[in-house]
DNA sequence: CGCTTGCCTCTC
DNA sequence: AGAGGCAAGCGT
């Protein structure tokens, strides 16, 4: 006799373990590890979703008490037994439900419908002729450096983490190109990982005119039976290459040889749902599980991916130069504070308005860049770039609608000071912008230029963001202005000038990473320049012309933006260097978030290792109430992951046991670990 | 005395 | 999560 342990398809905490049942004999040889049944459960009529998880030849309980699984859930698929092992890994390391982690990893509900046959989707593939016709452009001395060390390593049978660190335009692709080609020729697999914002018909031409049918594209607007689909072919082994967004890191190789994480700077890699993960630590941990490479590539890496490639962890591949020998843009950085006092209250520059006429005389394009991500409503001067913080945590306070400035990390608060504390100016408030408004003052000003504005407003239906682009690439217009989705990898040869209007706006987004951010953002946002055969330029618009992560993109230098942030986070005990936990607690009632919170306080100062542990006071969330429900977050650091995934550990453990009391119905518990941007 | 209403319990 | 059990609450 058979048992099967079984993992039910409900979300709570007090259900997050497995129940056996008895495998009848004639579904003994379809029932393994991975396999969705359908099981009676409890008091009820009807049956339960469940995932096969495990099988044992004895029962654990006594057996009257176990009921027979019913039936295989044919619509679904099983999850393979790497997918579930890494299901355990991804909720012990960050927190929820088995349940909630399964589904991550294998988020297909049911077949909608079979397709007829292998076809591709959104233009994926491109014929079934020669799926291995070489690109046209071969590898340059760098480029060829880094596929060599990495065939190095896996002829000697090595599988490591590298980074590939290459400047913008430097030909990153056509080196996960040839990767990937000796992978497959080992008969091994490979996901290639891109932001979602990345995921243009422009990249996915790249892979499809290399590798044809054998690729598949994976994203979030496919429908469940078309990702069905392609996770179908991938088993059969008619997919080999799958490209797509987090989640395709989920997708059911067996022979998995390499993962290729694109922009692995993004924060779009971290998932706003639990578990919270980081698709590079997941992927990372999938490699070590497979035995697989993986491949970070960035023009920015992150900081942490940095400090790994520092201390041994990662292997550094470089490329230190861009593919088609064009140059690097020349960037200028212009003091905002100096139009002020010379009487220009626009948000264009003299220069950058000189330069904009210069760029449509030649003929040229221009794109002008207005990030608004983490529009955090900060307070600072425009006489003097002053930015109000916080004097425990060193971050943007963010202004509340009351009119006060808090901390989002501690709760500290003050009052808006009515003049600058640094220089007495008046010229202090929160700063606004808005890509409208520079719309408005551009059409004012060069009345005969084409504009194209892309922001959530412009791109609200599918498909137009994708026209928007196409236009721009087509030269339907001169000019481009739009938030931070035009940064991303897109390669216009015409455009010679790019503009960001407000620097300031991601370096004060009130968290740890707004220098990395800012970073990020000029480097890319510089890379866009000039990538044609004409030399390009770039001017960067700042209340802080001073500040490292300006002065560092300006420079293009990466190693002292890194040291900068560095010595920052390091002083300040922010992730890597430290790591911190997120525990937000939601409610409907007001007092039992509170409540509630206090209580996890409470339990974390008990803990013995506390000595390892800071923690500040619960705090009211950014966003204190969402859809009728009250947040409240309390921030924990340490030195280590370890330390603060036992206080979760910890804190799960007193949830589950205080489940009962008054106070813990509807409330929520999300963990967030070394988490990015306020909420 | 019998019916609704809300808390508790248990789920292989 | 969700259904059955059981006791307090209330109308006739």
């Amino acid at each position: 006799m058979k048992y099967a342990d079984v993992i039910i398809d409900i979300r709570n905490i007090r259900l997050d373990r497995t129940f056996q049942y008895i495998v009848p004999d004639e579904l003994e040889e379809f029932i393994h590890p991975g396999v969705c049944v359908l099981v009676p459960f409890g008091r009820s009529k009807s049956l339960r979703q469940g995932f096969v998880i495990g099988l044992s030849d004895s029962p654990a309980v006594s057996e009257d008490k176990l009921k027979s699984v019913e039936s295989i859930d044919k619509n679904k698929v099983p999850v393979e037994s790497q997918l579930i092992e890494l299901a355990d890994w991804m909720k012990r390391r960050y927190g929820g439900t088995m349940a909630q982690s399964l589904q991550t990893v294998w988020p297909v509900k049911k077949v909608v419908k079979r397709r007829n046959s292998g076809n591709d989707n959104d233009g994926a593939s491109n014929g079934r002729d020669d799926f291995s016709r070489p690109e046209e452009h071969s590898l340059n001395t760098y480029q060829q450096q880094a596929v060599d060390a990495f065939k190095e390593d896996m002829n000697n049978g090595m599988h490591r983490i590298y980074l590939l660190f290459g400047v913008t335009g430097s030909g990153k692709t056509l080196v996960y190109i040839e990767m990937i080609r000796s992978v497959l020729a080992r008969g091994l697999n490979a996901i290639v990982l891109i932001p979602e914002i990345a995921l243009t018909r422009q990249n996915i031409m790249r892979f499809s005119s290399q590798f044809g049918d054998r690729v598949a594209v994976l994203h979030s607007r496919l429908s469940e039976g078309e990702r069905y689909d392609v996770c179908q072919r991938a088993l059969k082994g008619e997919v080999q290459i799958v490209l797509g967004p987090r989640s395709a890191l989920f997708t059911p190789f067996s022979k998995l040889g390499l993962i290729i994480v694109d922009e692995e700077h993004e924060t779009s890699y971290k998932s706003e749902q639990v578990p919270r993960y980081h698709a590079r630590d997941v992927a990372i941990a999938r490699a070590k599980q497979t035995g697989a490479s993986v491949v970070l590539g960035s023009a920015t890496p992150s900081i942490d991916s940095i400090l790994n490639a520092r201390n041994g962890s990662y292997k550094l591949l470089q490329l230190p130069e861009r593919a088609g020998g064009s140059l690097l843009p020349e960037v200028n950085v212009i003091d905002m504070r100096q139009e002020l006092a010379a009487g220009n209250r626009s948000m264009i520059s003299q220069t950058l308005c000189d330069k904009l006429q210069e760029t449509l005389n030649a003929k040229k394009q221009a794109m002008l860049f207005l990030n608004r991500r983490g529009m955090a409503g900060f307070v600072s001067c425009r006489s003097c770039g002053n930015v109000i913080k916080c004097p425990h945590c060193d971050v943007s306070l963010h202004l509340h609608r009351d009119n006060s400035l808090r901390c989002h990390y501690c709760g500290y608060h003050t009052v808006i000071p009515s003049s600058c504390p640094k220089c007495g100016s008046r010229h202090i408030g929160s700063f606004k912008a808005g890509t409208q408004s520079v719309e408005r003052q551009l059409r004012i000003q060069f009345p005969q230029a084409a504009i194209i504005r892309m922001d959530a407003d412009t791109t609200r239906h599918k498909g137009d963001h994708e026209r928007l682009l196409e236009e721009f690439a087509s030269k339907k217009a001169d000019i481009l202005i739009g938030t931070q989705m035009i940064v991303k990898g897109h390669d216009f040869p015409d455009v010679t000038l790019v503009g960001v209007l407000a620097a300031d706006l991601s370096l004060n987004g009130g968290d740890y990473s707004g220098g990395e951010r800012t970073f990020d953002l000029l480097v890319q946002a510089s890379g866009r320049a000039g990538r044609g055969d004409f030399k390009g330029e770039v001017v960067i618009q700042t209340y802080q012309p001073d500040h490292y992560a300006i002065k560092a993109a300006a420079a293009m230098d990466v190693g002292e933006f890194v040291k900068q942030e560095l010595s920052f986070r390091s002083l300040m005990g922010y992730p890597p260097v430290k790591h911190m936990l997120l525990i937000r607690v939601t409610s409907q009632n007001e007092e039992n978030a509170l409540g509630v919170s206090k209580a996890i306080t409470r339990v974390i100062a008990a803990i013995p290792e506390k000595k390892k542990l800071l923690m500040a006071n619960p705090t009211e969330a950014v966003i204190a109430k969402v859809k009728d429900s009250y947040r409240y977050a309390i921030y924990i650091k340490a030195d280590s992951i370890d330390d603060l995934i036992r206080v979760k550990d910890a804190v799960e453990k007193f949830a589950l046991g205080a489940e009962k009391q008054k106070e813990f119905t509807n409330t929520r518990l999300v963990f967030d670990f070394d988490p990015i941007g306020i909420f």
